[in-house]
RNA sequence: CGGGGUGUAGCGCAGUUGGUAGCGCGCUGCGUUCGGGACGCAGAAGCCGCGAGUUCGAGUCUCGCCACUCCGACCA
């Protein structure tokens, strides 16, 4: 393709609106053009790295026996009612009436319509397993859209449902798709890792996501240096303190005057405790599916641990979006909740969540529901207890394995895929059944697997490029190959790099040919930002049948015959497409 | 949703005490250049985010709204 024909424009500059190297490449380059906040179009070349990931996704996919199929992106508000996520999905999901005021919405996921197709079609265990997918426009409403394609309100997301008899069947196809989603990753030359995850909106029993390694990534994920634990923060169990010995006697409580420690620094260094010795508060309000006030909750860790909201929604049985941070006062009023100095002894009229790790815990320090007060010697049994006692704490740096003891490691990564065992959540709301040998009308077993295929793309980016610009593996570049001619109107270059187009073309090599009216110092800047991967300048050395061959990701620059850079760029395409 | 910032030519930005809008890049034409974002000359291009208000006069002052963006809340 000669690029003075071609629709690419490069930008000099940083726009403004982009942060992370993803967005600003993306946007220099050309590839992406946004229209509104959140929501980008596709030029040619982003168009064409995006259809790279996606048919690496689709070769995938059907190597597994999926098949693939394409879902409407509108759908009626009755199936999510039917399956309760109308409410549960929360405001993200993007709302919409038509003319005669039904309800609607873009859909952000499928499971519902996937489930439809399915109780309407399957009715016998012999029409079973089957897995079924699609590649198609998702929306979500996100509160904050940000960084480009990393989180965008409207994205290209490949989406499978498997459909099982037993949950020993959903173990096979969550396993097959586990391992389709490795090669995947792999292929679009992405450093990742997969690791347990928390189920979210999606609901389930267990999950995984694959994580794309990256600073910039908004997933936080905790690794184990020694065992192979490896989840989501929000998901990691974390190993409770060791319980106090039962040597140690329970002290009576005792009321302490403690004015101004509001934080549990400071009332440790007034009492001259540690942290480890104190009991911290957090106080939450739940809402009802109307929006209404619908109880109190008190959350109580121990003062150096921190709140994991996702194990306490969890723990809860609720959306996230179904609670938020209590005014102190209002709640004060109803549960003798007092702001700084709430404490689990005298708590009244609100649901108690306790860390699984306080019952073992003697003689700690805690609020005394009154202003400028706290008590000490606090005992789990004696002095308080839990409507729940559960793991609501988050996995810290440095904490002990759950596994293994070993202190864990953090990193940063993007999800660029997620892989869900849904068991029968979506197959009992909505009724979709099949019958066994036996006659027996039995739930089908489900489970869904997601990748956000334009998030790849900019975690390809975030992980492929240096100050000039991007550096495309083979696998997902726009073009393999670009020919930069330096004089377009030298008959002698323009022969040669036309030969050199025409020969790796019929080999199947895509080559994009720079006979634009411009200066050598823009060309070798333009390739550079653009990221072919092999770049050969046809120029000075024309006359001889030579050429310069270098590829991107490399320093050296070769000078080889026309023939001999037509065989490289050739074999390298071959080996890494 | 809370807090901050910004809206002026396609992009990046300047615009003083209020007096009718400028710079760089890009774009068009001509010429000179031509292996790492050249240079000269001549041009085109702006509802100054939108709406009210103050004023003889508003890019500039006041109020309201909208959009974009960052931090947080939230979210896969």
């Amino acid at each position: 393709m000669k690029m003075s024909k071609m629709h690419i424009r490069t930008l000099r500059e940083v726009p403004n609106e982009a942060e992370i190297p993803s967005h600003i490449l993306l946007l220099r380059t050309g590839m992406i053009r946004k229209l509104v906040s959140g929501v980008y179009g596709f030029m040619p070349l982003g168009w064409r790295s995006l259809r790279k990931i996606e048919n690496i996704v689709r070769e995938e996919m059907d190597a597994t026996g999926a098949q693939e199929i394409l879902m409407s992106a509108v759908q009626p508000a009755e199936l999510w009612q039917e399956s309760g996520r109308w409410f549960a999905y929360g405001p993200e999901l993007w709302r919409l009436k038509d003319r005669n005021g039904r309800d609607f919405c873009l859909g952000p996921t499928h499971e519902e319509i996937f489930t439809d197709i399915i109780r309407n079609d399957v009715s016998s265990y012999r029409q079973l397993p089957m897995n079924l997918y699609q590649i198609q426009t998702k929306y979500r409403d996100e509160a904050r859209p940000r960084f480009g394609l990393m989180r965008s309100r409207e994205f290209i997301m490949k989406d499978a449902y498997s459909f099982d008899r037993d949950y020993e069947g959903l173990d096979v196809s969550y396993k097959t798709m586990y391992d389709a989603y490795d090669r995947i990753f792999t292929r679009c030359g992405l450093t990742f890792r997969p690791v347990e995850a928390d189920t979210g909106a999606i609901g389930g029993s267990n999950s995984h996501e694959f994580t794309a390694i990256s600073e910039v990534g908004e997933s936080e994920i905790a690794y184990c240096p020694k065992c192979s634990m490896a989840a989501n923060v929000e998901r990691a169990d974390c190993r409770d303190a060791e319980p106090t010995p039962d040597s140690v006697e329970m002290l009576p409580v005792e009321e302490v005057h403690t004015p101004d420690t509001k934080t549990i620094e400071d009332l440790a260094a007034f009492l001259g405790v540690k942290t480890e010795e104190t009991i911290k508060a957090l106080l939450f309000v739940k809402y009802d599916e109307m929006g209404n006030e619908d109880g109190y909750v008190a959350a109580f860790v121990r003062g150096d641990r921190e709140l994991n909201m996702i194990k306490l929604v969890n723990a809860l049985g609720i959306p996230e979006h179904a609670i938020a941070f209590a005014d102190e006062v209002a709640m004060g009023a109803k549960t003798g909740a007092v702001g700084g100095f709430t404490g689990p002894v005298g708590l009244h009229d609100c649901t108690v969540v306790v860390d699984s790790e306080l019952p073992g815990l003697k003689n700690l320090v805690a609020g005394a529901c009154r202003k400028d007060y706290h008590l000490k010697n606090v005992n789990y049994g004696r002095d308080y207890k839990g409507d729940i006692v559960k793991d609501i704490k988050v996995l810290k740096e440095g904490d002990p394995c759950p596994v293994c003891g070993e202190p864990v490691k953090h990193a940063r990564g993007i999800e660029v895929g997620q892989v869900f065992k849904l068991g029968t959540k979506y197959s009992e709301s909505m009724g979709a059944t099949y019958k066994d040998e036996n006659q027996e009308e039995k739930p089908i077993v489900m489970g869904c697997y997601g990748i956000g295929v334009t998030r790849t793309l900019a975690a390809v980016v975030e992980q492929h490029h240096d100050k000039d610009g991007i550096i495309w593996p083979v696998a997902v570049a726009p073009y393999h190959v670009i020919i930069t001619l330096m004089k377009p109107d030298d008959e002698v270059q323009l022969a040669l790099a036309e030969k050199i187009h025409d020969e790796l073309s019929a080999k199947g090599v895509e080559v994009m040919l720079d006979d634009r009216d411009e200066r050598p110092g823009v060309k070798f800047k333009d390739a550079d930002l653009l990221g072919i991967p092999v770049r050969i300048t046809v120029g000075r050395m024309a006359p001889e049948g030579k050429v310069e061959y270098k590829l991107r990701r490399d320093a050296e620059k070769v000078e080889m015959t026309a023939e001999e850079a037509v065989k490289a760029a050739a074999a390298l395409v071959e080996a890494e497409r």
